[in-house]
RNA sequence: GCCGGGAUAGCUCAGUCGGUAGAGCGACUGAUUCGUAAUCAGUAGGUCGCAGGUUCGAUUCCUGUUCCCGGCACCA
C-alpha cells in the first residue's frame, strides 16, 4: 500500500513504506535535510524522525523559520535538564518547556543552584550540544513509564503521569543519546546538535511544583535561546536598554520620589515626581468632568462591620489594615466603592437620575505579600483614579462602550497604543448565582463587541463580586501591568442597600461598574517614566525649561525671563550657578529637561533667548515674547 | 508569604584572607565670567542596614531581624 505525500507546492510523492520527514528532507538535498527542524504533517508539528505512515500533506521547517524557534527553545530546554542531571546526579526533573524569549526548566534539588553553578551548566549544555545526541521519539506504555521513573527516584515525573495524564493519553519519551531521556509531547530536533549556540542561561528562581504554594518549592533555571547569535546578541542588547529605564533607577537620578524601610511599600514623592502627579491628576480630572462624572471624597477608615457586609472582610481582611479606637475596629479602607455606595445611599434616587457617576482620586491601603512590592508599580498604598457608576441593567453596554472609548482615548493622549484587553471571568470564590454572572460576563463581551476590539478571556479570575474587563500595558523589560478596569458588580449595591425608585414606584438595586483608566496613579507613572526612558513628553515635564545665564551680567534679565514664562504657566527653573554653559547644558540635557533657554549678554540687549530643545543640538534665538507663546503653546 | 541573592559617604562603586575604610561624581569654600554635554584648587562628609554572638579585637565570621533585588505565589 503506497503512502501519498503531498508536498507545500501541490507535488504529490508516493512512498512504498512509512518514510520519515528526514528521510523526505534527504530526498530533496541534502542542504534541507541539514537545515530542517521539524516537518508538519497535516498541520501538527511532528519529529523528523517520526515516520509517516498515512496519506499526508507535509511542509518541512527549516531552523531559521520562526515556528521551529519554539522548537529549538525547547530543545534548549532539554539539553540544560540533562546537563544539570550529569553535573548534579540526584536532581530531580520536572517540567521544562518554551518561552517568548527562551525556555526553563524546573529542578527538585535541596541544595540551592549558585551563579558559578549556572556558567558549569551552560558550558555542559554546550558539550551536550557538541556531542550532537540523535533524540529520539519512543512511546511507553503508562504503567512502565511510572516503573521506569520511580526507579530512577523521579517522583515528581511518575506523580505527573498518574495525575496529570489522562489513562487513554499516548505517553511519549524523548531519549537524547542512549543515556538520558526525559517524558514529553515533543516535537523535537532530530539531534542536540541542531541547537546552536546562540543560548544563555539568565538565571534561576524559586517556583511551586504544579503552580501551588502549598506545594513543594522547586529551583527554576531560566535561559534565553535564539536561532543564531546575532540575534542572542540583539535580545541581550536590548535587555541591557530596557534596565536603563528601570523606573526605580530614573526616579533616583532625576529625583522623583523615594521609599524608605519604614514605609515599605509607600512612596514619598518629591517635588518632582509630584509635578508629574499633579500633571496627570489635572489631565484625569478633566476626562472625569467631560464624560459626566461628580468629583466626591470618602474618608480613609471606616468601621470593620461595612466591610463585613460589602464582603471585602471575607475574601480580603488578611491583606487590609486595621486601626482601632474607643473599642471599635476601623478598616482602612482598601477600595473606594463601599464609601461611595454611602455617599449614593444618603438620597432617595429615581430611575430619572441614573447613570450617576462619581468619581474620586481614592487613596487606598491593601497589605500586598511582601514579596509582590516593586518600586512603584506595586505598593501598600495607592490611589486610584476610581468611579463607580450607578446604573440600570439596560444602560450597561452603553456605559461600558463609552469608557472603553474614553480610556483608549486616554492611553493615547499618554503615548501608549500597545494595549492588551482581558475579560476576568468568575473566580472559585464568589457571590452571587450562575444565572447573574452569566448576565455580567455577557454584558461586558457585549459592550467590547459593540466597541469592535478584540479581547482574551482569563477564566477564573474575575473579583469576588464581578467579571471584569483589564487593560494591560508592558513595563520596559517586558513585564505586563493591569491599568484600567472596567468591572459589572450586580451584588454589592444589593449587599450594601443600594436603591432607586422604577417607573412602578418600586425599590430597586442599581448595577454598579467599578472602573479606573489609569488605575494606580503610582503604577501609571511608573510606566509612563520607563515608557518614555525618563523623558516625558513636555506636558508631562515636572521642569518644563531652564533659564541659563551664560556670564553672570545677564542673571537680571534671567530672572526676567523666568517670570515671565513662570506667570505664564510654565514649569521653569533658573540656574544662576557660576558654571560654565557648556557645565549647564551637560546637567539639564542629563536631567531630560524639554527646553533649555540660554541667555546671554546678546539676549539681555536685545531682550531675546536662545532655546536648545530636549534631543537636538540646534539653537533658536527669538524674541522673549515669541518663545514664552512657544512654551505656553507646548513648543 | 516562599526560595535565592544583597545592604559600605548624598549618588555610583572599590575594599578589608578579622586590626574601626577609599575613589569618582555631588556638597561646601575660594579663584575663574568662560556662547551650547563636565573650569581649577582646597575642605568637609561614613557607629560599613539593625540587634545579638564568637573573638584581645567584628564593617569582615556566625545567628536573628528589617528592607531591597530576582523568581514563584498573591494582586478586590
Amino acid at each position: 500500500m503506497a503512502i501519498e505525500i503531498t508536498f507545500p507546492d501541490g507535488n504529490v510523492k508516493a512512498f512504498d513504506a512509512p518514510v520519515t520527514g528526514m528521510d523526505i528532507a534527504r530526498g530533496i538535498s541534502p542542504g534541507l535535510a541539514k537545515k530542517a527542524a521539524v516537518i508538519t504533517v497535516d498541520g501538527e508539528q511532528w519529529d523528523l524522525s517520526r515516520p509517516i505512515d498515512r496519506n499526508a500533506a507535509i511542509s518541512i521547517i527549516t531552523r531559521d523559520k520562526p515556528e521551529a524557534l519554539e522548537v529549538i527553545r525547547h530543545d534548549a530546554a532539554h539539553v540544560l535538564a540533562q546537563a544539570v542531571q550529569e553535573l548534579f546526579p540526584g536532581t530531580q526533573i520536572t517540567f521544562g518547556p518554551a518561552t517568548d524569549v527562551g525556555f526553563y526548566y524546573d529542578f527538585a534539588r535541596d541544595t540551592p543552584f549558585t551563579e558559578a553553578d549556572l556558567e558549569a551548566i551552560e558550558q555542559r549544555m554546550r558539550d551536550i550540544v557538541k556531542r550532537d545526541l540523535p533524540i529520539t521519539r519512543e512511546v511507553w506504555a503508562r504503567e512502565a513509564a511510572i516503573a521506569h521513573f520511580e526507579a530512577q527516584g523521579e517522583s515528581f515525573k511518575a506523580e505527573w503521569i498518574r495525575e496529570g495524564i489522562g489513562a487513554d493519553e499516548e505517553l511519549t519519551i524523548y531519549k537524547q543519546g542512549d543515556n538520558w531521556l526525559d517524558m514529553c509531547l515533543g516535537p523535537h530536533l532530530p539531534s542536540t546538535g541542531k541547537l546552536g549556540s546562540a543560548f544563555k542561561l539568565i538565571r534561576v528562581g524559586g517556583v511551586y511544583w504544579r503552580g501551588d504554594a502549598n506545594n513543594a518549592q522547586l529551583q527554576r533555571i531560566y535561559g534565553v535561546c535564539f536561532a543564531n547569535d546575532d540575534e542572542l546578541k540583539a535580545y541581550l542588547k536590548q535587555v541591557e536598554e530596557a534596565e536603563k529605564r528601570d523606573h526605580r533607577k530614573l526616579a533616583k537620578q532625576l529625583d522623583l520620589f523615594h521609599q524608605q524601610e519604614e514605609a515599605p511599600g509607600m512612596v514619598f514623592w518629591h517635588p518632582k515626581g509630584w509635578a508629574i502627579w499633579q500633571a496627570v491628576e489635572q489631565y484625569v480630572r478633566g476626562v472625569y468632568r467631560d464624560s459626566g462624572y461628580q468629583e466626591v471624597r470618602g474618608p480613609q477608615i471606616m468601621d470593620v462591620s461595612l466591610w463585613k457586609k460589602s464582603g471585602h472582610w471575607d475574601n480580603y481582611h488578611e491583606n487590609m489594615f486595621f486601626t482601632e479606637s474607643e473599642k471599635r475596629t476601623y478598616a482602612v479602607k482598601p477600595m473606594n466603592c463601599p464609601g461611595h455606595v454611602q455617599i449614593y445611599n444618603a438620597g432617595l434616587h429615581s430611575y430619572r437620575d441614573l447613570p450617576i457617576r462619581y468619581a474620586e482620586f481614592g487613596g487606598c491601603h491593601r497589605n500586598e505579600p511582601s514579596g509582590a512590592l516593586h518600586g512603584i508599580m506595586r505598593v501598600r498604598a495607592f490611589t486610584q483614579d476610581d468611579g463607580h457608576i450607578f446604573c440600570t441593567e439596560a444602560q450597561v453596554e452603553s456605559e461600558v462602550t463609552a469608557f472603553h472609548r474614553q480610556a483608549m482615548k486616554v492611553y493615547e493622549d499618554f503615548g501608549f497604543t500597545d494595549l492588551s484587553i482581558k475579560i476576568a471571568l468568575r473566580p472559585d470564590k464568589r457571590l452571587g448565582s450562575d444565572a447573574v454572572w452569566d448576565r455580567a460576563e455577557s454584558a461586558l463581551r457585549a459592550a467590547l463587541r459593540a466597541a469592535g476590539v478584540e479581547w482574551t478571556e482569563l477564566p477564573g479570575e474575575g473579583a469576588f463580586y464581578g467579571p471584569k474587563i483589564e487593560y494591560h500595558l508592558k513595563d520596559s523589560i517586558g513585564r505586563a501591568w493591569q491599568v484600567g478596569t472596567m468591572q459589572v458588580d450586580f451584588m454589592m449595591p444589593e449587599r450594601l442597600g443600594a436603591e432607586y425608585v422604577d417607573e412602578q414606584s418600586q425599590r430597586q438595586h442599581p448595577v454598579m461598574l467599578h472602573r479606573a483608566i489609569v488605575g494606580s496613579m503610582e503604577r501609571f507613572i511608573g510606566i509612563l517614566i520607563e515608557h518614555h526612558a525618563g523623558s516625558l513628553p513636555y506636558w508631562l515635564s515636572p521642569v518644563q525649561a531652564v533659564v541659563a545665564p551664560i556670564v553672570s551680567d545677564a542673571d537680571g534679565y534671567a530672572g526676567e525671563v523666568t517670570q515671565a514664562l513662570r506667570q505664564a504657566g510654565v514649569r521653569v527653573q533658573s540656574d544662576l550657578r557660576n558654571e560654565k554653559i557648556n557645565y549647564k547644558i551637560r546637567e539639564h540635557a542629563t536631567q531630560k529637561v524639554p527646553v533649555i533657554v540660554v541667555v546671554g549678554r546678546k539676549e539681555a540687549e536685545e531682550r531675546t533667548v536662545t532655546l536648545r530643545l530636549r534631543g537636538t543640538e540646534q539653537q533658536e534665538t527669538l524674541p522673549l515674547a515669541d518663545a514664552v507663546r512657544r512654551l505656553v503653546d507646548g513648543v
